[in-house]
DNA sequence: TGCGCGTGAGACATTTATGTCTCATCTGAG
DNA sequence: CTCAGATGAGACATAAATGTCTCACGCGCA
């Protein structure tokens, strides 16, 4: 049976996140295949890293398409988008942790392409008047990135059901953790 | 001149969390130290990560002390975490990407208290009436990892100024993105 | 049935990081 | 000044991961 490039990738990135020092060997078991198959896969480590990076950069500029980031209510889109991003939440973790890639340029064009599409929803949502303004879109990005990822290690080791991912996340990323007064 | 221990776990921490598979070498030159005297201190990868669990844990604790989190308003006592906790933010952003120690369990019991001692904050405003009731304790001490993680990330590359640093951690945590009508 | 393809298992050489050691140098205390 | 203590530089052996290869097995397909 042949091999699932994306699924080994994904659980690849599942498994470095916790243990980025992990053999090729372990992220072979990880996988389910042996380290023979995953070497003709991925010609060495580096090779694999590169490979996560492509797919979790592949996976993101997809689900920024599919949030439609420029349409509707800011506040909407930024819903829609982590819940497409979802899937992909521990190919990020690991990715976001992992910035050795940075070394690449060609890589870094492609981060910045996102980043500049992230920032630009949090930038409209602030002219919209939606989202305030004391806060900047470049943070907004960085901490989407981050909650995503504690989401993901959260959901991972069961202190968060799966479920819930979407909504704690968006619900601290909008609202934060005050109690309102209903108006 | 002697080594600072402290330092040198440091810069490590500040490395490792970039670059995961970082070379002891690379780890001493980072340090500003010889390889050999890396040795010296600790006897290999496996004691530095100790030691830097160590640390990180006892730096924790000694923020939790001096943040009073069971006096006054539980929002200002979160503001008064996330300001002694900064200095240990990149120590901090590595040890929670890095979960591969919890397999000791003498650390793990450490975490643990650790963890308590921060939900039970949350608790206590949740009981007060200052935080939200729909967002778990549990996710927010994740989230508050997560947030810090990301600003020491932001902070070391540049993207965020860092006398920013705590405000923006307090302000997305407490308040949430979206602005708010004056009362 | 027989063939072809991809896989798993494991042996093997090679590279790389690690751990240990020696020795020259520097620095601060007495 | 002198000496003890600690460091840096580098050689060296060891351990470990990596990359490559062979071979037998299983499975789909003609």
């Amino acid at each position: 049976m042949p091999v699932d490039r994306a699924q080994v990738l994904h659980s690849a990135a599942a498994l470095l996140t916790r243990r980025s020092t992990a053999t090729m060997d372990e992220v072979a078991r990880a996988a389910g295949i042996s380290r023979a198959t995953l070497h003709r896969q991925f010609a060495g480590r580096d090779a694999l890293v590169r490979a996560l990076e492509e797919l979790g950069l592949a996976e993101c500029e997809s689900a920024l398409d599919r949030a439609r980031l420029d349409e509707g209510r800011s506040a909407d889109a930024l819903r829609g988008l982590i819940r497409e991003l979802e899937p992909s939440a521990p190919l990020l973790a690991f990715l976001v942790t992992e910035n050795q890639l940075f070394e690449g340029e060609q890589q870094n064009e492609g981060w910045a392409r996102l980043d500049a599409r992230i920032e630009a929803l949090f930038r409209r949502g602030q002219e919209a008047g939606e989202f305030r303004i004391d806060l900047t879109p470049a943070w907004l990005t960085e901490a989407l990135y981050g909650l995503i990822g504690s989401g993901a290690w959260a959901v991972q080791d069961g202190r968060v059901a799966a479920k819930d991912f979407q909504f704690m996340i968006v619900e601290l990323l909008l609202g934060g953790a005050l109690r309102r007064v209903e108006p």
